[in-house]
DNA sequence: CCCCTCTACGACGTTCCGTAGTAGATACTA
DNA sequence: TAGTATCTACTACGGAACGTCGTAGAGGGG
């Protein structure tokens, strides 16, 4: 799922702030950079909301949104998709093409990682 | 770089073909599928020229269009973008969510592939 | 009762993309 | 040489996504 400019920055809050935040919250967040509209955050959450990127939890009057996934779930996830776009007998040569060009030692690491984390698994 | 559904099967005639092609030879190996005017081949390979994605090279009269890189550069590069999209701290994680989720002999060997060949350094 | 805060819904401009037509240049052919 | 085929260049149009916001209406607090 590809997401626009300010909805990309809409999720770094909501992963920065590693509880759910209504509108107003995120609303302020982003106003310390920029200038916008308090509708138009909430647009952005709804449609975020509707792309199934971020949950909506009620509380009290005012929804409450989180991210759907952790900001490493859904970048593995998007790795996933650009890798998937290829057919069968490229993805090989692709993913050598990719480790060739990540730093070996962070690669052993995240290896290392996945190995005894088991919260990585289809 | 984001491609449409029509320009990723234009790019997937160009790599299945191995030499640069004619607006005419890509109409016509797409044509086999489906139906579609000559000159909606020709711009969306026009766009895809502007777009860097594709070379062209004027031969006789008529442009022969070649894919700019491989379909393995291509994949992995559109997987390291997605990678950078995270912030520093975030990387190592998603990376190791990443190789969490894809077939550990395939990755083994793709580690293999990359160590013995040249080919993908930054 | 009035105001403040939320959500719901609609709207508008821009950009991207699929799709295609027309015009004009060039080359081949009868 | 006149006509026809082939190419590119330019323009266009409709739909979808997205950034951006306004208005309407519901409900709580002073």
């Amino acid at each position: 799922m590809a997401l626009g400019d300010l909805e990309r920055e809409v999720m770094t809050q909501l992963w920065n702030a590693g509880e759910p935040l209504t509108v107003r919250q995120v609303h302020e967040r982003l106003s310390r950079d920029r200038e916008l509209a308090y509708t138009t955050v909430m647009t952005v959450l709804d449609r975020l909301a509707k792309k199934g990127v971020v949950t909506q939890q009620r509380a009290d009057r005012a929804y409450r949104y989180a991210p759907a996934q952790s900001r490493e779930e859904m970048t593995a996830a998007l790795m996933l998709d650009a890798l998937s776009a290829a057919p069968d007998g490229v993805r090989d040569a692709a993913l050598a093409h990719f480790v060739g060009r990540i730093d070996p030692s962070a690669l052993t690491a995240a290896i290392e990682a996945a190995r005894k984390d088991p919260g990585a698994r289809p």
